[in-house]
DNA sequence: TTAGGGTTAG
């Protein structure tokens, strides 16, 4: 056998230059290069010189016979596809002149076999040869790389090899869409088209994709009009590939007009527009796609039957669900894991459960994707406590999680306020270094702005290197709904620098500017909103309507209100509660059974919102009423908030025994909310025997609220019982509890200035005290006379006077009056309730100043004007 | 030797 030493390769000739270019370094220094037929062996070194050995006619025909046995006999094995025959021979005759072919066989084989580990082997046995790395052999190496997922090296490969094949351009410009990277397969595809490279049917294929991935619609019509240009328009696989691209773009119109004019529908072309329709959210069309499909005689294959599930799950339509189950059992689809991933997430879409899990039950496969959707369909259901389960299932059973199976299960976690689990995925996810995925690390915040850890939150968001739109939206959610309206709109200035904000940026930063009463904000808010177009996003517009409701100005909310073409229970439940709080409880009313002429059902929150409008405009009857037709007529429990609106209802009155008896009646146990109503309605109605009794009640439930220490306090300061109010503050020390402090703001011009009481440090105090003197002075001329009982402090009359004129809300009002000009509407915001002096006398400033005064307190809006208040003494 | 439809998600 012949046998070349390991510093030998056979050579005929010495190399040309073009030949010395393609020839490979060995580890030694030397370049060898591959061997010939003919009979001379050649050695070279670096420097070029080479020494030529003769050698015998007779050995070079056995080393060809022997060559070509290896040839047959690896493309043999590789025939039947045994790679490790086909690699054991490649080894003992690497040394010979091997076909091409034979290599590409053999590559072909380690790509079907997806062994990256032979496939390198092969690469480095073909570049020891010295074999020219070109043509077919080039592709096919290029091939064997992306296959086996080595996209680096295939890409290192094919930089190298580049040729006029467009097979190797589709297939990169393919594999870059697949990975993601759509920038690099856009970037091939114009390079392809510069080379002048002759592009096919596959080119528009793997090219459209990539458009619909990065949603570039404009790049994909140009790439529609070249086509049809080239003539690519009559291919079926073309037409299909445009029929989704249109789907991805949600151009559903575009995608369908294309279908209709396609003369050859294949299989293909009916799946693209079942699951086109399905991805857009019109499942119905898709199913009626499929009534089509099936009166034109088309044979449903497996990815029909997918979409066709996948239909059923998107309308709810479960009888066609269990048509398709059926069938499939008869074509035993039912054997495909994907079909039965498929069909237990249409069943638990459908909102049956136990069917999806007794598919589940029944697979004797599980992937990850089965496990993901059951979590999924447990917490649609709210059963956190299952999906959890389930999900510590899942690793035990060794099915490792995806970032899919992830992002489900921490939003079981964030539905139940599983605070502790969901730090323990966020532990999984650092291990297994997944929080580079957007998916996660936006589940991650979502999951503790849920569970109110907003810090937590934060962290994520701090440490993500990227960040989209909704990790922005999540967090200025977060914040809002968290009670952090001032991080929110923080946040909301942050964001506009970096990212363009959406509608739902516009619903999350709404309620934050509600909540401060931020009404230019607001509207700066609605203005993009308008320019935008994003009003006709339902949750926008229900939430403007909130923010304008919240933020006084009741008129516009209703305007806007009024604007919504189709209102939903969420729109009609903002504009009641609305009207409730500004005190106007019949349109309240009139709003509600509108609404039921409307066709809209409520539920347990408009009920909560109406009852609230009655025990603020005092309409007791009326309450009552709403209270038994929710439960006689809509089947609504009763829950604590309900119970609390009756007893405020009855308490605000006067009906103080009356609230006491119905509390002691209720079927479930009353909290602190309830007992606190009532000890309002004591403090309204100075019943301080009541209150005492009552007090007991609420500090048992609820110890360490201040609020109801100092709610009793203030009891007996208005009955002047200054030994108890003594020992209330007394009994607040010890405990070791702190007030919330009482404050008061105005935005003017868009700057906010707050207020506490005796307030000396704006820069106006001095023409503030002066103005409130002057006003108290001129007041009592028309009438009023200061309610020193709400001084709360056990002093002479004039220290009383005085310190009621040091209340935040009236230093507020006297600083909207100096600043704001006539015709502006002063609006002032208290976190607590209103005072009953500042109130007293908001109403004779009002009618003296000939100014409106807007003052929205923790519990309600109050409407100055000509001397009237429009809670009409309910508060 | 590549592609067009095909399971889970914020």
């Amino acid at each position: 056998m012949a046998k070349t030493t390991s510093s030998f390769k056979f050579d005929a000739y010495p190399p040309s230059k073009n030949h010395r270019e393609n020839s490979f370094h060995s580890q030694n220094g030397f370049t060898f290069h591959k061997p010939t037929s003919s009979a001379t062996l050649v050695c070279s070194n670096l420097h070029n010189s080479y020494a030529t050995i003769p050698i015998s006619a007779s050995l070079a025909t056995t080393i060809d016979h022997e060559c070509t046995s290896f040839n047959v006999k690896i493309c043999e094995s590789c025939e039947v596809g045994n790679l490790k025959k086909a690699m054991e021979l490649l080894y003992m005759g690497q040394k010979f002149d091997l076909d091409s072919r034979t290599y590409c066989s053999i590559l072909q084989l380690c790509a079907d076999k997806k062994s990256l580990k032979d496939g390198k082997q092969v690469h480095s046995i073909i570049c020891d040869n010295g074999v020219a790395v070109e043509g077919v052999l080039g592709s096919k190496l290029v091939f064997m790389y992306v296959t086996c997922g080595d996209l680096r090296e295939g890409r290192r490969v094919f930089d190298m090899v580049a040729n006029e094949k467009v097979f190797l351009w589709n297939l990169m410009i393919n594999e870059y869409t697949k990975i993601g990277d759509l920038e690099e397969s856009i970037c091939i595809f114009k390079r392809m088209l510069g080379m002048g490279i002759e592009v096919n049917t596959y080119t528009f294929s793997c090219i459209l994709k990539c458009f619909a991935a990065v949603g570039s619609l404009k790049e994909g019509k140009i790439v529609h009009g070249y086509l049809l240009k080239l003539g690519f328009g009559c291919y079926n696989s073309v037409v299909n590939s445009l029929i989704s691209f249109y789907f991805r773009c949600g151009r559903s119109e575009s995608a369908r007009k294309l279908f209709d004019e396609l003369s050859d529908r294949d299989v293909v072309s009916w799946n693209s527009m079942i699951s086109g329709y399905v991805e857009n959210d019109l499942g119905e069309k898709g199913l009626e796609v499929l009534k089509e499909m099936l009166c034109s005689g088309i044979e449903v294959d497996l990815a029909t039957m997918l979409s066709v599930l996948a239909a059923c799950a998107d309308c709810g339509t479960l009888p066609l669900g269990r048509v398709v189950h059926a069938l499939a059992i008869k074509v035993h689809f039912d054997r495909e894991i994907a079909f039965n991933n498929s069909l237990l997430d249409m069943y638990s879409k459908c909102n049956d459960l136990d069917s999806a899990t007794s598919v589940f039950e029944k697979m004797s496969e599980r992937t990850v994707v089965t496990w993901t959707s059951m979590i999924a369909g447990y917490a649609r259901e709210g059963l956190s406590d299952g999906a959890i389960r389930l999900f510590l299932g899942m690793i035990k059973a060794d099915v490792e999680p995806d970032k899919v199976a992830i992002t489900n299960i921490l939003h079981a976690c964030a539905c139940n306020g599983s605070l502790e689990h969901g730090r323990g995925i966020h532990d999984y996810v650092r291990e297994n270094n997944m929080q580079s995925s957007l998916f996660v690390s936006n589940a991650l915040m979502d999951m503790y702005a849920k569970c109110g850890s907003m810090n937590e939150a934060q962290e994520v968001f701090s440490q993500m290197r990227v960040k989209d739109i909704i990790s922005w939206n999540t967090m200025i959610g977060g914040y809002s709904k968290n009670s952090l309206p001032n991080e929110a709109l923080g946040l909301f200035v942050a964001m506009l620098k970096e990212h363009k904000p959406d509608g739902r940026t516009m619903a999350c930063i709404l309620p934050a500017c509600a909540s401060l009463a931020a009404l230019e904000r607001g509207q700066e808010i609605h203005g993009h909103i308008l320019r935008n177009g994003y009003f006709s996003d339902q949750h926008v517009a229900n939430a403007l309507v909130d923010m304008y409701v919240k933020c006084g100005v009741l008129v516009l909310a209703q305007l806007l209100f009024d604007m919504i073409p189709v209102k939903d229970l969420v729109s009609w439940t903002v504009m009641i509660a609305g009207y409730g709080m500004h005190g106007f409880g019949r349109e309240a009313i009139a709003s509600f059974n509108e609404m039921r002429r409307a066709g809209i059902k409520p539920d347990e929150v408009s009920f909560i919102s109406i009852l609230y409008a009655c025990s603020h405009s005092g309409l007791v009857a009326e309450g009552w009423r709403f209270f038994y037709s929710m439960q006689n007529e809509f089947n609504i429990k009763p829950k604590l908030e309900h119970y609390a609106c009756m007893v405020d209802l009855l308490a605000r009155i006067g009906n103080l025994s009356k609230a006491y008896k119905f509390i002691e009646s209720m079927p479930i146990a009353p909290d602190a909310t309830i007992w606190g109503a009532l000890l309002r309605g004591c403090r309204i109605h100075h019943d301080v025997e009541l209150a005492e009794k009552v007090a007991e009640k609420v500090f048992d439930l609820e110890p360490e609220n201040t609020g109801y220490y100092v709610l009793l306090a203030n009891i007996y300061a208005e009955a002047e019982k200054w030994e108890e109010v003594k020992y209330m503050r007394e009994k607040i020390r010890r405990r070791g509890l702190r007030k919330n402090p009482g404050c008061s703001w105005i935005d003017i011009k868009g700057k906010v200035t707050i207020f506490v009481a005796n307030d000396k440090s704006h820069p106006q105090a001095r023409k503030i005290e002066s103005l409130l003197k002057k006003l108290s002075t001129k007041l009592k001329v028309e009438g009023y006379f200061p309610k020193i009982k709400y001084a709360l402090i056990n002093a002479d009359d004039m220290e009383k006077e005085a310190a009621l004129c040091g209340h935040s809300e009236k230093l507020a009002m006297a600083l909207g009056i100096l600043s704001l000009p006539a015709s502006k509407i002063i609006r002032v915001t208290k976190n607590l309730r209103v005072c009953g002096d500042c109130h007293e006398m908001a109403k004779f400033m009002s009618k003296t100043t000939k100014r409106e005064i807007v003052l929205r307190d923790s519990n309600r809006f109050h409407h100055f004007k000509n001397g009237v208040c429009s809670c009409r003494g309910f508060w």
